[in-house]
RNA sequence: GCCCCCGUAGCUCAGUGGAUAGAGCAUCCCCCUCCUAAGGGGAGGGUCACACGUUCGAUUCGUGUCGGGGGCACCA
């Protein structure tokens, strides 16, 4: 409808400025719904765009675009209005038309491919194999799973992978802890080191270590010697215990990973070593005070990193850079990277080394998502301790207590560059207070009432819709239309929260119908009517909710 | 000190060049002989942090100030 509309305005353009000296032709018309109802279902400001060109009044250039509208047969009013926005005002076998497209597509409908099956990575998460998930990864997990869901229902090939660093100081932070708790020296012993994991889950880690388990995580499989004094064999155990932890905690989550990358892979593969090479090689580098140095600064960095130490390792970096050299090989048009606002500094060193290399990487690849901070509040007051992490909360400990459901909604709800306060008592609230329950109970109301007419669903897509002539069918039925819009913009913006927003405004305008039409009456052909428009609801609420990853309940 | 994000109703947050700035909660008032009241309708509540610019038009863009958060190591 909107592709129409602008192809009409675009022809009036056209005649209307034939005579000017100004093309038309590489005009943006702008063409939006307006907030009011009073401005039509459609407004465009073209003609205070044509305003200046043309040195005429805007209201002047709308009369004249008017005219030269071609006539259409879903316009049925068109309208001058304020300083000279044009509002479209369809008929309603223009608006009723949706539901025989939503009935058509079914769970396709939203969907669009302006991807054209190119592939695009969406690397989330990615925590070290240090401890539980907590709700920052949680909140990267709900985004960065939306991201990949968008980006799929717009036609990308997608593929959703788990970067860890299972190499460097953490780690060795890490096997030194689990060795000292194998060797009964608790995080209240005056010998344990500062920077050691203090969480209880470590002791677990040990007690495992000592029985010799078996432990299979999504991308390993090891088995403890239960030696004390082997750190290696410590160190191999810790990460894979941990990475299952986290396995788990993915897997309450409902998120799955295609791909798990690991920091250790690039240097034994030599994927280090060669972009070190290729770095020296480009000139970008200079040795002093015997380290090896990028100038980053050739590319927008406010002062030049080191990439090799005095000790002759790399600093975080370097992998960094070699990681993104691979995912470039492997032939990724788009990578999206979904990082907590902490990683923030590392953006302009990836692109830089990136650029430098000068292979042909575009400049700004990779895109970066990055979300802020989330507080977590419980009767009023911020929730700091958990029992297994000790210092912070796990997403677990969330899952258990709000749910699968609550927790991907809450956290994915909001723009990811805003800081988010979870509020456990609103998302536990099983009350209208609840955005959660509020879209899901309006799926599970349209459920209710196709299970007690119980006919045939299949029938209703080619119904009589014209009972449905009354203000609320009407703004139930624009917002089942702006769905695909929200789907592509929502992606375009990199916005998933965009998605949760629109449930919440689709969910309201069904209640409210719901509240003011009862939908199983006497007459058959409203009755119908009726239906075919609230299944078409279900249908959209329920692709709706399968972009988030929340269920779409039949009861309640 | 420098860099990034945020500052919108009492609270949690949408909106981000356009026409009277929105929702939910909270407060107050209504609506179940009726398909799930986990619902609906209505009222009150805002100098869109502040200042100056750009623009026909700024909550939206730019600069600065003030708040909140994060990052500024040869840590990751």
């Amino acid at each position: 409808m909107k592709a129409h509309l602008t192809e009409l305005l675009a022809q009036a353009a056209k005649s209307l400025t034939q005579n000017a000296d100004f093309d038309a032709s590489n005009l943006a018309i702008q063409l939006e719904r307006p907030k009011n109802k009073d401005h039509g279902d459609f407004s465009t400001n073209l003609a205070m765009l044509l305003a200046k060109p043309l040195r005429q009044n805007p209201r002047a250039i709308a009369e004249s675009l008017i005219q030269a509208l071609p006539t259409s047969a879903y316009v049925e009013k068109v309208e001058i209005a304020g300083a000279g926005f044009i509002n479209f005002y369809l008929g309603a076998n223009a608006k009723q038309a949706i539901i025989g497209l939503i009935a058509a597509q079914g769970e396709k409908f939203g969907h669009n491919n302006i991807g054209q099956g190119r592939k695009v990575q969406v690397e989330f998460v990615s925590a070290n194999p240090t401890g539980p998930l907590h709700v920052g990864h949680g909140r990267g997990a709900a985004v960065g799973d939306c991201l990949a869901r968008l980006l799929d229902a717009n036609g990308w090939a997608v593929t959703r992978e788990f970067y860890y660093n299972d190499a460097g100081v953490q780690i060795d932070n890490l096997t030194h802890s689990v060795q000292l708790r194998c060797r009964g020296i608790t995080p209240d012993d005056p010998l344990w080191p500062e920077a050691g994991y203090r969480g209880d889950y470590i002791a677990d880690v040990a007690k495992a270590y000592l029985n010799k388990e078996t432990i299979v995580a999504d991308d390993m499989s090891v088995t403890a010697t239960g030696d004390v004094e082997d750190a290696e064999s410590i160190r191999a155990f810790s990460v894979a215990y941990l990475r299952h932890e986290q396995d788990l905690d993915l897997r309450a989550f409902q998120i799955k990973f295609d791909v798990f990358s690991l920091e250790s892979a690039l240097y034994t593969d030599g994927k280090v070593e060669s972009t070190v090479q290729s770095l020296i090689a480009s000139g970008h580098t200079y040795e002093q005070d015997d380290a090896l140095w990028l100038r980053t600064t050739d590319f927008g960095d406010d002062k030049d990193r080191v990439m090799r130490k005095t000790d002759g390792g790399y600093t975080y970096f370097v992998p960094d850079v070699a990681y993104h050299v691979d995912k470039w090989n492997r032939g990724f048009d788009r990578v999206i990277n979904e990082q907590g606002a902490d990683h923030h500094s590392t953006i302009t060193r990836v692109r830089a080394g990136l650029q430098a290399l000068n292979v042909g990487i575009p400049q700004g690849w990779p895109d970066y998502v990055l979300h802020q901070m989330v507080t977590v509040m419980r009767g009023g007051e911020e929730v700091k301790l958990s029992k297994r992490a000790g210092s912070y909360v796990t997403l677990r400990d969330l899952i258990e207590e709000v749910g699968c459901d609550a927790t991907r909604y809450f956290l994915a709800a909001r723009r990811a560059d805003s800081q988010l306060i979870f509020d456990i008592d609103l998302a536990r609230a099983q009350t209208n207070d609840n955005p959660v329950y509020y879209i899901q109970y309006a799926h599970a109301r349209i459920c209710s009432v196709l299970a007690q007419w119980a006919g045939d669903a299949s029938s209703l897509p080619t119904v009589d819709l014209s009972p449905l002539n009354s203000a609320h069918d009407a703004a139930l039925m624009q917002r089942l239309s702006e769905f695909p819009e929200v789907v592509e913009n929502s992606a375009t913006d990199l916005a998933p929260h965009t998605i949760a927003n629109y449930l919440k405004d689709l969910a309201s305008d069904l209640h409210s119908f719901y509240n003011e039409h009862k939908i199983l009456v006497e007459d058959e052909t409203t009755k119908l009517a009726r239906l075919a428009l609230v299944s078409a609801t279900q249908q959209v609420l329920r692709n709706g909710l399968q972009l988030l990853g929340v269920s779409a309940p039949n009861k309640m």
